[in-house]
RNA sequence: UGACCAAUGGUGUAAUGGUAACACAACGGUUUUUGGUACCGUCAUUCCAGGUUCGAAUCCUGGUUGGUCAA
């Protein structure tokens, strides 16, 4: 079986080679450059010390090594993406789309198409059922990635594999160590992978600029102060309001007006919702849930990463009701609005963002759509 | 112009003679392959000048600034 192994010179992607070699496959390393090295003087992407690394588990393992450049790729699709979501008021999610569109897209189409199987550094695993691949979530329900693969479809999840997703974190820290890897006690990477050391606020301003308006409190319509452009701020964000007597939580925009509404103290409901809307659903494999609009399906979910899936109910209303078929497969093209009632409130709930779907049992990633 | 009141870190307050407290913000860090959240840490000798006192943010005098009422 050919494999080809996305390899960035952390820990985890690592010791994915050190495994496969263990497993008895020989695996191609591919090292993927995606910084913005070219754009307008954002050199920035340190990836020497990455380059470096990968190079010696390659030859450390006896690997043909590639290194490819997608930077033009994810600059059209992700950079672009970002900024374009920014701008409308929404919150995007670059990681997100780097996983469909340039690791298992662009990338895939370049030079993933002649291997059988690509093989990640993420936390996730996959399982048979119903005899398909599904994505389901890692042992290490600290550090599953799922919610980030959450976009992929059944092409790209049927040719992955994630050899450390059965392991957790302190394991795949314990296996570097012992193979005497470099990168073992290297620092995870974390921050959209493309700023490195570019603030978030810099890269924004770069591109949008500042615009002075009001910070209006919600429940008064009181003024409380000025931000410099609505882009800087998202919802559920704390950081960065610079107002006194808080703390004051962005909790709504006016991107018309250029308003940002706050609202102050901890736990206040304002902060706090239970329902979450999304458009353009999609199962990553298949509909497991049934006819969703007759019946709403238990569920969990999460409307960003973190360690714990929340409970709630899942069902669909379609835009009109004049469509008659329920037929299963039309769903997924079927226009509406999928709802999640969440079974607690939570914080943050930020248009822009994915709801990605699990299975009762948080065991199978079942698809996700946009917050809207 | 007169009277009264106030004047503490970026902000809002606390400490009324015993050597500056709390919250928010900001900054730094931890956690996190988004933004964010959460957590930890750092940040003032009290408007100015004199005086009383062993000792003053706290008392007195003068000034400066702001506010309220009077005109």
């Amino acid at each position: 079986m050919n494999i080809a192994a996305l390899v960035s010179g952390g820990v985890d992607s690592s010791v994915v080679v050190h495994r496969l070699k263990e497993q008895g496959y020989d695996p191609v390393i591919f090292y993927i450059r995606i910084g913005m090295e070219n754009e307008q003087g954002f050199v920035d992407c340190p990836s020497e010390e990455d380059i470096e690394i990968t190079t010696y588990i390659a030859r450390k393992y006896g690997c043909k090594f590639e290194i490819v450049s997608l930077h033009q790729e994810y600059w059209e699709n992700v950079v672009q993406y970002t900024i374009d979501t920014v701008k409308r008021g929404l919150t995007p999610n670059p990681d997100m789309m780097c996983n469909k569109l340039i690791k298992f897209g662009a990338f895939e189409q370049k030079y993933g198409k002649d291997f059988d199987k690509i093989a990640t550094g993420h936390y996730a695993t996959t399982t048979e059922y119903h005899s398909k691949t599904f994505l389901s979530t890692a042992k290490d329900s600290f550090k599953d990635q799922t919610y980030f693969l959450g976009q992929i479809n059944y092409m790209q999840v049927s040719k992955l594999m994630f050899p450390i997703g059965d392991l957790y974190k302190k394991e795949v820290r314990e296996i570097a160590a012992q193979a005497k890897l470099p990168s073992a006690t290297r620092k995870d990477s974390q921050g959209i992978c493309f700023l490195g050391k570019i603030n978030y606020n810099d890269f924004i301003r770069r591109y949008l600029g500042e615009k002075k308006g009001p910070i209006i409190e919600l429940e008064t319509g009181r003024k409380l102060g000025e931000h410099q452009g609505f882009w800087f701020h998202t919802i559920g964000q704390r950081k960065g309001l610079g107002l006194s007597g808080g703390p004051w939580y962005v909790v709504g925009k006016n991107v018309e007006e250029n308003i940002i509404y706050a609202s102050r103290g901890y736990d206040t409901e304002a902060q706090y919702g239970k329902t979450i809307k999304m458009r353009g659903f999609r199962y990553i494999t298949e509909d497991l849930l049934g006819d969703l609009r007759s019946q709403s399906a238990n569920i969990f979910f999460k409307i960003r990463h973190t360690p714990d899936f929340t409970a709630g109910k899942i069902r669909f209303e379609p835009f009109s009701v004049k469509t008659e078929k329920p037929s299963i497969s039309s769903l997924e093209k079927e226009d509406g609005i999928w709802i999640i009632e969440s079974e607690e409130p939570l914080q943050g709930i930020a248009s822009g963002q994915f709801g990605v779907v699990y299975d009762s049992n948080r065991k199978l990633c079942l698809g996700s759509g946009i917050i809207s």
